[in-house]
DNA sequence: GCTGACGTAACTGTAATTGTTACAGCAGGC
DNA sequence: GCCTGCTGTAACAATTACAGTTACGTCAGC
């Protein structure tokens, strides 16, 4: 389907805020998240500008900015994240629209559309199941490489 | 998420089968079906060719060659469709596997993708509940357009 | 051997994602 | 009042996937 990895990307991000808050620091620079997720300070700063947009982190300007939780972990769902910044539908229909004057070209549209919505609810139900508190457990959970 | 209209297309397309044999026809055409779904009779036969692949179809060549169906629209579901046609996960991960040095990027892999497995196996139950006798049944229920 | 459609390769156009550079703007410290 | 470090955003390139299109070899029945 041509995924991408805005979702993953943005729960990293939010983890490691979160994780990093924990610590006792104030707020994490795109600059450090980037370094975490191997991509470039750019590319974060744009999805956290839209889980800003969202409601889900805030950002400071100036000496000391950065970035920090607006909301604790446990009260951000996937469901949060997703809607923040994937926009589009799941499935897509036909480019041109279908022929009008053949009983299937006519009612493809609207049955394909229905039969998505349903599922398409049933995902978001299920990304509203998973919080990023839960995210971060399983983060630490994963087996420490041995040296 | 920039979407593909293949599941679509390759229902639309199940569905004209069905319908035209109903009608008493033996096989249709790739034509046939690219007129219906307004695109070109190449992407029709790419994806009915993976659609035979997967034993839901079955083509003829020679004079009178065309697609027929190999099983009843009621045995076929989405989710034999989705699979024929979609190889890839819904979510990806990091292009670039991230920061191993860093407790963040070391457990986010395992942890997505875990998570992302559980919501891929509920899209599959949900998919896999339509079958492509009730996308026909909602086509045809589709309110007629008044002259 | 003629015909009509399949099977498939090859190429193009378009769009989305990601990475990257560049630079203006802000806020606190000196 | 200027310096500094980071945000905010525009702009562009590289890569990739999807969809559309043309072309042509192949097959099977007449």
């Amino acid at each position: 389907m041509s995924a991408n990895s805005r979702l993953t990307i943005a729960a990293h991000a939010l983890a490691w805020i979160g994780l990093y808050q924990r610590q006792g620091h104030e707020v994490a620079t795109s600059e450090q998240i980037a370094t975490s997720a191997n991509t470039n300070p750019v590319v974060i700063r744009r999805l956290l500008g839209e889980l800003r947009r969202a409601g889900l982190v805030e950002s400071r300007r100036g000496v000391g900015a950065g970035w920090s939780l607006a909301r604790g972990l446990e009260s951000i769902t996937l469901l949060d994240v997703y809607e923040a910044v994937e926009p589009g539908p799941l499935f897509a229909m036909h480019r041109a629209t279908p022929d009008q004057g053949c009983v299937v070209g006519h009612g493809i549209q609207p049955a394909m559309q229905g039969i998505y919505e349903g599922i398409e609810e049933t995902l978001r139900h299920e990304l509203a199941r998973v919080t990023l508190e839960k995210v971060l457990r399983d983060v630490l959970a994963a087996p420490r490489q041995p040296l």
